[in-house]
DNA sequence: AGAATAGTGTCTTTCAGACATTATGTT
DNA sequence: AACATAATGTCTGAAAGACACTATTCT
């Protein structure tokens, strides 16, 4: 093997006409997702059964080999869209870590490039090119149960980034639809941070943020009750002041004291 | 799990035992380092100069292979303590991104995970066990230079993650030695973010973040001026509430309106 | 005594969180 | 008229930012 030092020694040192796959570890890098949707106001994310062994039968993250000659979010845009059948490249993907304990594939070294997706509604996973089974879940199920390799973590990972992200990112409204009211936007958060937001501060502080949601001038008429203003996404991509889910576990963590 | 994923193709069709180089495009992994400390009251970055093709002569961070049998922060810890001739397992390193242009580098296809290293006060470079020169370089001029394959990209990242992470995290406390001045800990801040506190200020909300720090008892006595009380970093990971630093370009960017 | 640095307190404004009533449409 | 949903305003407490003076040591 080359170990980093010998094959540094190259990097550095060797014209690039010697090199050779020979000289350095042989890796695979993969990308894995973490799509997350909004449905019946509860977060899902996107998960396929493997049909194979490893880890047969069992759940995973979809995500797939990067190509020699791709980039790697071309790459997960590329899974993403064979997954949800949507290829729509405005959808909001972010890079999420990497992943590469030399144990997390039992049959070969892989590091695999994480990556975040978020949309507010997505379809039924209609499969794309693989025939596996694929399904959206709830988060919290999705949560407890028990991935292949070491994808509860990226899971983990990931959820833990969607609710930060909402605290001061405008992500949350263009990740409506186009045009949308003042709940729907607060039932996002509500489903991302799995909590209840009081409506009236809400309300209050999404007006305040410059740029973060702007008024249509038209109106939903859907029934019901009164019909409800209609906002679009703004221009700003951050929000000032950032809305703040209750950290009340933190808080307690830090009651440590030295007295 | 990536691999998961990336073998898909192949595995769904393919036994374990079938595994082959050749069936898989061949990756180099590596790790690249954004290493910041303080000298000077200043932030300086840890580069060092090329002295192979490509890019000879020109800056670049500290890198290098993954080995096969390795994880990728032990590669970076490895690294990290080749460069600095300090390995001491304490210091910060928190991974950053990874970035896999297929172009980044001009001899083959390179995926690089980048980290990012803290410490307040470190030695000058002892090159390691490389012959390369290396220095520490103030911030902003090592942003303004022209850096070695995408270590300007990787560069600007790690310094903004920096100044971010010190919003909400009590990691300058760590970072500075066992026992320090609140001065000490405020200038980390000022030379991390570039900017002036107020003293008066910045003492009020580091003490009322529980576990931040924690008072010694004792004091420094190097001449000059009144002794000042010396504190050790407290047990809390994150501040409460965090320490903001002036978002001044960001509130600007949101009077964006639509009148 | 003077120089140097540490340490502290108050005021004002902004924002967070709690909370109840009115408005406008449909059936 | 009843129902359903949207919309809004006020009060209180916490924190941010601006700002000036006192305290302790050394020379």
């Amino acid at each position: 093997m080359p170990q980093g030092r010998a094959a540094e020694k190259q990097r550095t040192s060797t014209p690039a006409s010697d090199y050779d796959a020979a000289d350095y570890p042989p890796f695979a890098v993969t990308v894995d997702l973490v799509i997350l949707t909004i449905r019946d106001n509860r977060l899902h994310v996107l998960l396929v059964q493997r049909d194979e062994t490893p880890f047969e039968g069992q759940w995973a993250l979809p995500g797939g080999f990067v190509r020699i000659d791709e980039g790697l979010q071309t790459a997960a845009r590329r899974e993403l869209a064979e997954e949800t059948s949507v290829s729509d490249p405005e959808l909001y993907l972010e890079q999420l870590g990497t992943y590469g304990d030399p144990n997390r594939d039992p049959r070969m070294r892989v590091v695999s490039v994480a990556w975040l997706a978020l949309a507010a509604s997505l379809p039924n996973p209609s499969g794309g090119t693989d025939a596996r089974d694929a399904r959206w879940v709830e988060t919290n199920a999705a949560a407890r149960s028990d991935l292949a390799f070491d994808h509860d973590l990226i899971l983990s990972n990931g959820l833990e980034r969607a609710r930060a992200k909402l605290e001061y990112s405008t992500l949350a409204a263009e990740f409506c639809g186009a045009a949308f009211t003042m709940s729907e936007l607060r039932s996002i958060y509500e489903a991302v941070w799995d909590a209840e937001i009081d409506p009236r501060n809400f309300n209050r502080k999404v007006l305040a943020s410059n740029g973060f949601v702007t008024e249509t001038g038209d109106r939903t008429n859907r029934g019901g009750g009164r019909p409800a203003k209609l906002f679009a996404a703004g221009t700003a991509a951050d929000v000032h002041p950032p809305l703040r889910r209750e950290s009340v576990s933190v808080q307690e963590s830090t009651k440590v004291r030295n007295d």
